[in-house]
DNA sequence: GCGACAG
DNA sequence: ATCTTGTCGC
């Protein structure tokens, strides 16, 4: 797969805000899919490794670290796996709530550049557009990837909720938009579900990412997950992320 | 000024 | 996300 070369990952902060900005207009977020018809669906996650090296520079520089990305594609509906695909960068711009993606976008995007197959759609470990600025990860990653994505975050960022979903899974609660000055929703306007995947645990919050629509997001989320909170392409590509940054980190203390 | 804050 | 030991539960 490949990356439209919309903008430059080394950014400043400011320059990052200018270009969800931008992109944000791009977005398809009304698509309606059956996702029934779906052949394909793939999880991408990342981890890293901090550069452990004796610091010369100053002590207020963001050290750069190491980044591992990984990509699993699953057929539908049995959920065998079809293609993994992993890479490497790094990377020194902070973790910044709302900048996530130019933390972890570039070694996702070499991950992605791996892969042979194109998924029909994308499940994320982090926001859609229930952002800000209506760009979280799963969003700025399939307007790059011009592919049909959905954020699925273990946790809120933005938006707020009129109580807890039910205790059973699939209950659910809508995400909305807060009322905040300048901001890029409408006061109470829908950006995601809450959604509980399994009895008794936390849930998740699902948005859509890039052209999908919210109920065809959930319905995704739903029929990815079997017995664990999270969708078993996340999972699947966390687990994969973790076994490479081992294999690869030679020093890792827990091996000593 | 004081909290909130994906991974 | 990562840092970390034991521990409660199925």
């Amino acid at each position: 797969m490949r990356f439209r070369p919309l903008h430059p990952w080394d950014v400043t902060y400011d320059e990052a805000v200018a270009v969800q900005m931008r992109l944000r207009a791009m977005l398809r977020d009304d698509v309606p899919l059956d996702v029934r018809r779906l052949r394909t669906v793939a999880g991408a996650d990342v981890a890293y490794e901090t550069r452990r090296r004796h610091r010369h520079g100053r002590d207020d520089d963001e050290p750069v670290a190491r980044f591992v990305a990984a990509v699993v594609v699953m057929r539908l509906p049995s959920l065998e796996i079809v293609e993994t695909a992993v890479a490497a960068a790094e990377t020194s711009f902070p973790y910044i709530p709302g900048l996530l993606s130019f933390r972890e976008g570039p070694a996702l995007e070499r991950a992605f550049e791996q892969l042979a197959v194109r998924p029909d759609a994308t499940l994320f470990d982090g926001q859609g557009v229930a952002h800000p600025r209506g760009l979280g990860l799963a969003s700025h990653i399939g307007l790059l990837l011009d592919a049909t994505t959905v954020g699925c975050a273990k946790s809120r960022l933005y938006g707020i909720t009129r109580g807890e979903p039910g205790p059973c899974r699939g209950n659910r609660r809508a995400l909305l938009a807060p009322a905040d000055p300048g901001a890029v929703f409408a006061p109470g306007q829908r950006i995601g579900t809450v959604l509980r995947t399994r009895d008794g645990v936390k849930p998740v919050w699902v948005s859509v990412g890039h052209r999908i629509d919210l109920d065809a997001a959930v319905r995704l989320v739903l029929l990815t997950t079997r017995g664990c909170r999270l969708c078993e392409p996340i999972r699947a590509a966390h687990r994969l992320v973790n076994d490479a940054l081992r294999r690869t980190v030679h020093d890792d203390p827990r091996i000593d």
